[in-house]
DNA sequence: GTGGTCTAGACCACT
DNA sequence: GTGGTCTAGACCACC
């Protein structure tokens, strides 16, 4: 399982497992009926609580990435879950981040094209 | 002034007051030398608490953006800082969640290169 | 059997199970006196493990709709079961849930009641 | 503040206590704005333990029933938040096992109807 | 003061 | 075995 956590990192231990796993799926490592290392081993496997990783399971299965049912583990959704406002308002902040934190760096716009596309062949480019 | 918190952001209302005021510089509205208005001023504009503001300005002159003298407010900084790892992190962490965002909302390289650029522009085009 | 489960709905498998076996109960497609299906063969039949099905059948038992008795399978029950202070209890809970959920939706009474007497219809409908 | 926790109910406490502070908004004894107690007074009152209020709180939060922020408490939401599928399926399911237990204790259309209405009776009577 | 996160560990529910 | 809930208590972040 590529999946970590940095503790230097201010996010959250929980939402970095979280979006790990988003970008597992969003790289197709991880398919729609895969099955995800139970709470128990992935805890172990990255030395934090328990309940941390059930924490993050529970959210992702809250938005509808995984299904997790007890007794039986949890493993990549099937459906397509609905994006609402909530998320087309998140990734603007993500975009407004970015750029404020890029002119203040005083990088211009096609550095941070660069880095964005980079970023964009680094998860495209691990699809089989 | 042109700052303004919005409480539904789940970012807090402190770190709001030190992104609008970086845009405010990286816009050039604000220029090396230009007075901000005192914590006591802005935190009655904004309807926050003094503390609040105080927090801000202290974040801002430590990524060397502001001067803050005792008694004599605090002023937009003359030289360009350097940045050192933490900023670059910063920035790359703000990368992989724009585009791991993106990708979950099915948006492609395209589509996020114009968010990206529009934003810029909507930086850019205010400075005078 | 018309008998299904449905891995989306969070509500256990044997509780799945026990529910719709009441529902054959209620719309008398079950009268009393009729054989079950055996535990390997309904477990088979709907693809779940042996001890979810038998504890489904124990759950109907306890609440006196059917009896078991050892290798001889399971068969609706005659008699009509007094029910007691649990029983009276879970349906007051189901009441004030259906309530407050149909009230957070903006539902009215006249609508509530409308679902209440379409589903009625639809067990009572299929009465022979 | 009204709110209580039934041990004997099998309803998770976080549960129950979001439940609970929803039929207060339902009945309107909460308003738009209204503070809620503080997670640690709110433990204290109910015997339960602090983390056990916060995920109740967490989660209304996220149906945006409440807005939560760090360092200033809670309050009910302003904002009418939008129903989806999820909510709908809930209700229905909701039907169903109230008709369901409604008839395996023998009770007929009639009978529901009027415990649904005197339920709706009790929550709207209390609205000033 | 407020809520948020994380830990350690117990116990329960489901398969 | 699996995940879910709850507790007790520590520490951090925000206002």
């Amino acid at each position: 399982m590529q999946i970590w956590v940095d503790l230097n990192d201010p996010t959250p231990i929980y939402e970095q497992i979280a979006n790990a796993t988003k970008e597992l799926v969003n790289q197709k490592l991880l398919r729609p009926g895969d099955c995800l290392p139970s709470v128990r081993q992935l805890a172990q496997d990255l030395g934090v609580n328990l309940n941390t990783v059930a924490r993050a399971y529970r959210e992702l299965a809250r938005e509808g990435i995984l299904n997790v049912r007890q007794g039986r583990g949890a493993s990549v959704a099937r459906a397509r879950r609905s994006y609402g406002a909530a998320e087309r308002e998140a990734l603007h902040r993500s975009v407004k981040r970015l750029v404020n934190e890029a002119l203040s760096l005083g990088l211009d716009l096609e550095q941070v094209r660069e880095l964005v596309a980079s970023e964009f062949q680094r998860l495209k480019g691990k699809e089989k």
